[in-house]
RNA sequence: GGGCUAGUAGCUCAGCUGGCUAGAGCACACGACUGAUAAUCGUGAGGUCGGAGGUUCGAGUCCUCCCUGGCCCA
């Protein structure tokens, strides 16, 4: 406490030493006085705040008010439920209570069910990891039980740490992925895509990891730069062109294509030609090699090769021709294709149809099959000849030793390029056809009809809508199938009679219904007949031995199909909701997965605003990693400076772009924090004998200065209130800065220090500075409740009048556009100008020595006419708003003054204030000693005494 | 390599459809106060608006290219 206590001041006749009674007068002024502590420690006092928060019910009082109220939507996208929460998720998860808190302000009811995703591969590795040697020996049915295990712990971890946040919500009754009612409703949309016809089981190329033997989503490979193989082979042409080019006559020619992967060449079934480029045959050798025209040099440099180009023909002219296949005895087809470039390579592309995405759709396209002669394990089948057996990747040398030994491998080298990684185990994964699940795009118009309800979506920041409709416009088919165990089975049988696979809607939907109540995990427990409905028989051959589907789902579709499980299901909930909000990645993750969900089997977007949020960079403007060692956590930010800082942090920074955080900037915060911690505890000192009910005073009896102020506290609403409905919290931060520092610390409050200390307690002046600054700090406080949850509750506490238990319950202030007055500001205006230049005079002859405190100044203004007119009815409150003891308006005679730079003619002298200092109010004044008994103060200071 | 996106003082941000010597707060320097005091007030110094071209009477704002980041993809 450093703050003078009105009860201290009992003592305010002292004992002179010399016998008789010495005044006090500072005991007689009204100095602030509060309890609010001027140093925030954060870090001790958020906890207790929560513990309040938490005893009181606040999050179910503010679910209870919240009835009969529109309901404003948020819909919280589950982190995934492994590890401790990273700054990026406390940028996320505190911008969501940021809307939150001011939806509910601004009268909506705004319930927040945080969720998790559960399900998934980095916690079937971790787990596996953890269980060393032991996964081997225990059953499916165990090891999904030891992730469930999993996933909880870390629920619960990141649960504390999201409300260590102040982040307001229903932490007791979160949604979780594996929950079973969830999974259930998660196999009951799958059903509907059965129902539907958009669920397919199809051969398809897919990025396929070896290691962990799984399909990979796209949203699980990463690019890294991996060395490769680089390999020039030729096909021999087994039709004879010489009838079209006569320069080949007599001569073998050989098409020749470039790869960096030669394990593919066992799969060759095609060579691709782009149909628009001109290719040449060069002859090397007594050999006509044919490539593309533009890489003709490119190709002879890197073969350290020379020839003579023979003939210069289009593609068309090699459509639908055969070559050899190298070593295997079958041919290969000449076809043409647009995804053929010149970027690298000879213009003749390797086409293995099951191995590459664009070879695919040439397959697709000219009925090639889609031939995968790779094992799950990455491994040649054992019936390949020559490399049966062999993995893929130790098979490189062997298939590059085997073109050289048939003589047709033209170069070999290495090439250095970016090649897709697991992104759980780092290994480099492979592209290889293998039977999966699908749900169709164009099936059911699924991606017209995206792309038609991604128009009726408002993407914030607007280009948000760009990104994800290029997205869905250009992806395949989604491959919903994982080849693990923690995870929604795909609820499919087949027959292990005649081997035909069911996916029927109906019995699906009974599936479904009993995860409801069992959980998943009876998939991997009960038999295929209990699961099914007595009776159930193959619709083809009608046995009735069937087999379970084994494959799991994306867990990409757990968390698509959220708005159907979550919120369609609660009462107190709705959608399509009004909000998701999320990272920029998840334009293709979550955004995503859950828009195709909805329109598949709805028809409609699940959102109606979709807001993103850039990326966490450090203070250079890099990316966080590990190795970099640029990573700062929450929990370290929040020990140093307090939750609080990191949630000023997420409203002063414009989230559209990437988001620096660093020491420095935290620092800035830190400041900036305790700017406004400070204008509240001033103002909450000055009313510590207010009571607004029977203090205040009504707004036509303010005095100018004060209607001016509550004219700024107008706009500052307006600007705070339009951030928030906007979302740009960080206007808001700027604004309510500048206004504390400003309007407030600098101008207002500065001046008011003399009116509030030095009037009588119950004058008219000083009450009408209270009201004011009471409606100030009461506004403020609403506005920024939002952001500084913590702070503005505390403050809230201290606020005198009746008022809600907790900010949190109270709603933005209300508007007063009555109170604003535009002349009068810019009769302001031009004192604020003027007033300007008087402190850079005041300055001058600070340095001169002239002066000491403003106080001991009388300033003489020479004005032009038009101002000095202006001025004069001001004459009497001018040493105030100046903080002077004197100030004249007339022309300067002689001496020194300062000339002012802004105002033209202005000038301005200064010069000790003439009188005495009065002991009270520290003024200087002629007429000191009019009273006997209080020889030492002026007129003005005896009124308030007397 | 492709799509989307950004680059204004040391830091965080303004600067609308091109039009005043590019602004604010913080930080910094210097000073004042000691009745907001681990506070408060004042003054001041900081910017070739990522770079280079171009359009225009005029460009931080429009166009082209380049550089440096970020997200997503290949």
């Amino acid at each position: 406490m450093t703050f003078q206590r009105v009860s201290d001041s009992l003592n305010r006749f002292q004992p002179d030493p010399s016998g008789g009674i010495l005044m006090e007068y500072k005991d007689t002024l009204n100095l602030p006085v509060t309890e609010f502590p001027m140093k925030a420690n954060l870090n001790q006092r958020e906890p207790e705040i929560l513990q309040k928060w938490a005893d009181t019910g606040l999050y179910e009082q503010i679910e209870a008010s919240g009835a009969g109220k529109p309901v404003y939507m948020l819909h919280d996208g589950p982190p995934y439920a492994n590890g401790h929460i990273h700054i990026g998720h406390a940028l996320n998860k505190i911008l969501k209570d940021i809307i939150l808190k001011s939806k509910r302000m601004e009268g909506f009811h705004a319930p927040y069910v945080p969720g998790w995703d559960c399900h998934g591969l980095p916690i079937e590795l971790q787990v596996e990891k953890n269980l060393g040697s032991k996964k081997n020996e225990i059953s499916k049915l165990e090891m999904r039980r030891e992730c469930r295990k999993y996933a909880e712990k870390f629920i619960n971890i990141q649960r504390d740490e999201f409300k260590r946040l102040g982040v307001l919500g229903d932490w007791d009754n979160p949604y979780l992925t594996m929950n079973y009612e969830y999974e259930g409703l998660t196999a009951q949309e799958l059903a509907k895509f059965a129902h539907n016809g958009g669920l397919y089981r199809g051969k398809k190329p897919v990025h396929w990891c070896s290691s962990c033997v799984t399909a990979l989503a796209e949203a699980e490979v990463e690019y890294a730069d991996h060395t490769s193989p680089s390999i020039y082979v030729k096909f021999a042409l087994k039709d004879d062109l010489s009838g079209a080019i006569p320069a080949l006559a007599g001569k073998q020619a050989f098409v020749v294509i470039w790869t960096t992967t030669p394990w593919t060449i066992p799969a060759n079934l095609a060579i691709s030609l782009h149909p628009d480029f001109t290719y040449v045959a060069v002859e090397v050798n007594g050999e006509a090699l044919i490539v593309a025209e533009g890489l003709k040099d490119a190709f002879l440099a890197a073969n350290q090769l020379e020839g003579q180009v023979i003939a210069t023909f289009p593609s068309t002219v090699l459509e639908k021709k055969l070559c050899r296949h190298p070593f295997y005895d079958r041919d290969s087809i000449i076809l043409l294709g647009e995804h053929v470039t010149l970027e690298a390579g000879t213009g003749c592309v390797h086409t293995a149809p099951g191995h590459g995405q664009d070879d695919y759709e040439m397959g697709l396209k000219f009925g090639l099959d889609i031939y995968n002669p790779v094992d799950n394990h990455g491994k040649f089948i054992s019936s390949l000849p020559f490399f049966g057996g062999q993995f893929v990747f130790s098979a490189n040398p062997n298939v590059i030793e085997k073109l050289t030994e048939v003589g047709a491998l033209v170069g070999a080298g290495t090439v250095s390029h970016s090649y897709p990684h697991c992104w759980r185990c780092k290994k480099p994964i492979i592209f290889r056809a293998t039977e999966q699940w699908f749900i169709g795009m164009n099936a059911n118009d699924l991606r017209q009809k995206s792309l038609a309800a991604i128009d009726q979506v408002a993407w914030i920041p607007k280009w948000g809508k760009d990104r994800i409709y290029g997205m869905i416009e250009n992806r395949p088919d989604w491959c919903i199938s994982r080849q693990r165990s923690w995870g929604v089975p795909i609820t499919a049988f087949s027959c292990r009679s005649c081997g035909e696979y069911l996916a029927d809607g109906k019995l699906m939907d009974h599936v479904a219904e009993i995860f409801k109540t069992e959980s998943s995990d009876v998939w991997f427990d009960w038999d295929a007949a209990k699961l099914l409905p007595a009776g159930t028989v193959c619709p083809k051959c009608g046995s009735a031995d069937l087999a379970k589907e084994m494959d799991i789902l994306d867990v990409w579709f757990d968390s698509g199909v959220s708005h159907a499980a979550v919120l369609e299901p609660n009462p107190k909930l709705s959608s399509p909701a009004d909000m998701y909000l999320e990272g920029s990645d998840q334009h293709r993750g979550w955004f995503h997965s859950s828009l195709l969900e909805s329109v598949g089997t709805r028809g409609v977007a699940p959102y109606r605003n979709v807001l993103t949020h850039g990326f966490v960079v450090d203070g250079s403007g890099r990316k966080m990693s590990k190795s970099v060692g640029n990573v700062v956590a929450p929990e370290e930010v929040i020990k140093k400076f307090g939750a609080e800082i990191l949630r000023l942090w997420v409203a002063a920074q414009d989230y559209r772009d990437d988001i620096r955080i660093s020491q420095e900037i935290l620092n800035r915060l830190s400041e900036a924090y305790r700017r406004i911690r400070n204008t509240c505890r001033y103002i909450l000192g000055n009313l510590s004998d207010f009571d607004p009910l029977t203090d205040s005073v009504p707004f036509a009896d303010m005095p100018e200065l004060d209607r001016w102020a509550l004219h700024q506290l107008e706009l500052l609403k307006e600007k705070v209130l339009s951030s928030y409905g906007e979302y740009e919290f960080h206007v808001l931060y700027h604004a309510v800065n500048g206004f504390c520092t400003v309007e407030m610390s600098a101008f207002y409050l500065d001046i008011l220090k003399d009116r509030v200390y030095t009037s009588r307690k119950d004058s008219v002046e000083r009450r009408a500075a209270q009201t004011v600054m009471y409606e100030i700090l009461d506004t403020l406080v609403r506005m920024i409740a939002p952001v500084l949850s913590f702070t503005s509750d505390e403050v809230w506490g201290y606020l005198p009048g009746k008022r809600e238990a907790s900010v949190h319950l109270a709603g933005f202030p209300a508007m007063h556009p009555e109170r604003k007055d535009d002349s009068l500001v810019e009769r302001w205006d031009r004192i604020m100008k003027v007033r300007g230049e008087v402190s850079k005079a005041l300055e001058q002859a600070r340095v001169a020595k002239t002066i000491g405190h403003s106080l001991d100044a009388a300033v003489l203004i020479s004005a032009e006419e038009d101002l000095n007119d202006f001025l004069v009815p001001y004459g009497a409150e001018l040493p105030g708003i100046f903080i002077v003891s004197k100030v004249e308006l007339g022309k300067i005679s002689e001496g020194d003054y300062y000339s002012a730079d802004t105002v033209p003619g202005l000038k301005i002298q200064v010069a000790a204030a003439p009188g005495v200092k009065c002991e009270r109010c520290w003024c200087y004044s002629e007429e000191l000693g009019t009273d006997a008994d209080h020889p030492t103060i002026c007129p003005k200071c005896l009124k308030a005494v007397k």
